[in-house]
DNA sequence: TCACTTAGCTGACTTTAGTCAGGCATCCGG
DNA sequence: CCGGATGCCTGACTAAAGTCAGCTAAGTGA
């Protein structure tokens, strides 16, 4: 069982120690970390974070020290367990396994997987609400990350891989309003999806550019970009939109069927493209 | 959407009230609640929970009076909301509710189902651990309560009802140690569940009185306390255990081949039985 | 009836969690 | 190389949360 059911939640499994100690023992970790970090992680107040570490460290359990990256900015520190730091969030770590187990030992062997299922499954959906998508400009680092993956991913998929000389180009200055927009999709500030549409003058807003990162497919985040776009080109009056597609992307193919896409004769000549897809937008309430 | 997703948890959904005082208040509810039992499901110290109570009586939140039932315990007091108290409560509900909404909102109406669905199912399932199975006298109110919901039960489902007269007749006696056992199921101390075992000198062990509350049926509780009745007579030294069962019990009869019951002759001549099952027990470890 | 327990209460106290202001060293842009 | 921002620190303070001992009134069992 790898799968952790309980969080480092309550008092009663932190041995004695209060639960915000605990909780920064916890949060340092075996490897380490920045306190700069650890602030942000917990959101605990400058001055407060600071005394809780003097006290985990009067016990002996924790060493802030300098980062030793050279040449890195000489004010970060970073804290360290001790042997007996160790120790001690190994106890932490037992304990939630402990609690997990406890509640998992009445039930059966069927159940017991249902549990877990069942909790991975509200974990995944969750983390799925907390991802954010907002505009963003393309030559952010974060977006050019997304761009970059965006391009290995159909790469590896097209037939024949991936040429960007050989693709009609998007620069930049189409996917900054007003020409277009460009939406970046993060976890936790990290980037894990991206979309983009052009506003044509005369022509159908046109999607470029829909990615979604391995760890959040499958939780709808690609239907969520996509339906965010057609907001924004509905918004600025746009009545209908279209894009193209290579055959290889079966799951995007299927995607824009059941959002309400229907597949049209050719309006561009993108060398990667097999399908070319158009929907109707219902106009903007606003 | 009535399902609740989130519990009341966090400081900030808690208006300005200290969150020790908001569980308070939540935990008394429209309905009030004795001060015991407040005690008791919060778990705090009997000085602290009446201060907590003069805190909110200051504010004019709550009455904190004698219990109404005549002849009742004149110690014992009942804390209720006041109108302004249940204004509070209102709010403090509709705040769990935003909150539920704020993480359901970035979800498509499919996700959201998906996960309303599993958390059900994650509550489901823990409910589940949280029954505790053990021993008790057959006298014991709860177990009179459940032997009366087993009979109930049983009458409705078998064809001509059922008539104690006419069934072989169980007496406490038997169901006490050394004779044999009765089990109790209970969920927060109420009963949810039964089952009972005779333990003949000469004879294979005999089940009887199984019965799950409706509360928690589909939790594989019925398949817990079998095991656990077998275990006990297998801990005795009992090799094998047998019983009796109406045709109308089919989950009952299917629970029974799943946990390794086979179907023999009769081996007594009970009026409501038309099925007789038997299991080789594997010798206790012990 | 008398010792004993229990439900709730009060006063005095401690620990935990967190805020706020200010200080020092370092870094960064002009 | 200067002024302001940033990262971490200390001291002083507060509110919330909880503990402990002891009290009174009401119930209980012999």
């Amino acid at each position: 069982m790898t799968q952790r059911v309980g969080a480092l939640d309550d008092e009663y499994m932190t041995s004695g120690r209060p639960l915000a100690q605990a909780r920064l023992l916890w949060e340092i970790g075996p490897d380490g970390a920045e306190v700069a970090a650890l602030r942000a992680r917990l959101g605990l107040d400058s001055g407060y974070l600071s005394r809780l570490l003097r006290t985990l460290e009067g016990d002996g359990l924790v060493t802030v020290g300098p980062a030793e990256q050279v040449g890195g900015d000489a004010r970060v520190r970073v804290a360290t367990l001790t042997g007996a730091g160790r120790a001690e969030w190994a106890a932490l770590d037992e304990r939630s396994d402990e609690f997990a187990r406890s509640i998992l030992a009445p039930l059966s062997g069927q159940r017991r997987d249902q549990l877990v299922a069942a909790m991975a499954q509200v974990e995944r959906l969750l983390i799925a609400s907390m991802v954010v998508v907002e505009p963003c400009p393309p030559s952010d680092p974060r977006a050019r990350a997304c761009l970059r993956a965006y391009a290995r991913d159909i790469a590896r998929r097209f037939d024949d891989g991936f040429d960007p000389a050989l693709s009609n180009p998007v620069h930049d200055e189409e996917l900054i309003p007003p020409a277009g927009v460009f939406l970046l999709a993060t976890l936790n500030s990290k980037p894990v999806g991206c979309g983009a549409v052009k506003l044509h003058p005369d022509a159908p807003a046109e999607i470029k550019r829909v990615w979604v990162a391995d760890t959040v497919r499958g939780l709808g985040m690609g239907r969520r970009i996509l339906s965010d776009l057609e907001r924004y080109a509905a918004e600025r009056g746009r009545t209908s939109v279209r894009l193209d597609t290579n055959r290889n992307l079966t799951e995007a193919i299927a995607m824009y069927h059941s959002a309400g896409y229907r597949e049209i004769e050719p309006y561009n000549t993108e060398h990667f493209a097999h399908h070319w897809f158009e929907k109707q937008l219902d106009p903007s309430p606003s």
